[in-house]
DNA sequence: TGTACATCAGTGAACGCGCGTTCACTGATGTAC
DNA sequence: TGTACATCAGTGAACGCGCGTTCACTGATGTAC
């Protein structure tokens, strides 16, 4: 995109550049309405502009290629929870800023959020796993966050981990519902103050739940 | 299932039949790891054991046996869902007693929970526009219930349709999370301990949430 | 600077296969008399 | 009860097409001397 393209290309170079258009091109199918269980390697090949056979040359086969997809797409959703969570900014704001971050970034790498949503639940085995693995790193990083933040009041482990793996799914939930609606629509304002919602009431029962929640009805044997 | 099958067939029986084998046949290859979009039609005749071109006599085409596994899918969730709400149980026990109903049907109908987890973000268009209409619509009568359940409390429409939407969402949060997990998996009881800890916070937020937040930082406007 | 050789991304033809759709047909069942 | 006819789910062959994979090849570039 940044670099000029008129001299002439090394091998090392060819290799780079198809290799990333193979990948885009994947993309670019699936912002078009398919699943990655039928994208077709010859579709992929035709949308790069080269034969069916240099496929090989890059990848040993098109599951190969979608989870190097799952690793660079997960790179952008970590970039995005880097963002939220650095900037030192007043508590009050952070769940306005949250939202406006993912609708940044959803706008910006609109095609992986798509890639993400469509095959976290796919026809694909090994990716549908490898998405789920990635999740579950991103739980446990998050739990590791807020266990500092927390760390005078009496949270648990295994609470954080609940924390975490809400907070982590509630953001997707809201991220999908972004990519459902009509991009760049007239209702995003509205879908932007009901995520905010949300987000804030998860907040207030959260920071109630320690002291409130915590041991009430622990037991299970006194059920009849 | 529960008649018995000897009896010659009368036409009707055998488009009844017939039609019905075909559905079951798509939820099936689904199960098997398939997106919708990946499964051809010879497959499915094939599944049920007759010729590709007796498939028109059943319907015109793919998408729209789709759509009819659509409805009855959701048929399926509604059922679940009433099942949820009907029972006068002592408030204590609600979100118990919900998560196990979700636990239930889960196991008793996974193939149409799946077939609804993988197709909400699946390739195929009218479909995922389907089922997202289904989605709404289950959320405004979710809302409508629960404006019952709070009418002397200050809701707006707006914060109902809110709470709505993100109970629907948490539960099929939860049920696509039981579906990830290994079947009848022994961290069954974990996830089970998971989900109900998240609905007692969002619980114990929406509790909250009328007398204290809702009328704070409604304008937009004072931000720098 | 000029020549000989190695590398390797991309070519193009070939293969056997499963695909969706069509169509004239068959044969079991239901209906009218 | 027996016969003639209508209905229609399912058959089987045929069609042209796009698929994944293979393989000997080409030709531009980089390297050694």
């Amino acid at each position: 995109m940044s670099r000029p393209q008129k001299r002439h290309r090394s091998h090392s170079d060819t290799l780079i550049n198809t290799r990333q258009a193979l990948l885009e091109a994947v993309l670019e199918l699936i912002s078009r309405d398919k699943s990655f269980d039928a994208i077709s390697l010859r579709e992929v090949t035709r949308e790069v502009g080269i034969t069916p056979g240099a496929f090989y040359r890059h990848f040993p086969d098109m599951n190969t290629l979608g989870l190097e997809l799952v690793t660079t797409s997960f790179s952008t959703l970590r970039a995005m929870l880097i963002t939220v969570r650095a900037n030192p900014i007043p508590e009050e704001l952070i769940i306005r800023r949250s939202v406006e971050t993912f609708v940044t970034y959803v706008g910006a790498y609109r095609r992986k959020f798509q890639f993400i949503a469509r095959e976290t639940f796919g026809g694909v085995a090994c990716i549908r796993e490898a998405i789920n693995d990635e999740f579950k790193q991103l739980e446990i990083e998050l739990a590791r966050d807020l266990s500092r933040i927390v760390a005078n009041d009496n949270w648990s482990e295994d609470d954080l981990r609940m924390l975490a793996n809400l907070m982590i799914r509630s953001m997707i939930q809201i991220v999908n519902q972004q990519l459902m609606a009509r991009p760049r629509g007239e209702d995003d304002a509205k879908l932007i103050e009901l995520a905010e919602k949300q987000l804030r009431l998860i907040a207030l029962g959260a920071s109630l739940w320690h002291s409130s929640e915590k041991n009430s009805d622990k037991s299970h044997t006194s059920t009849p």
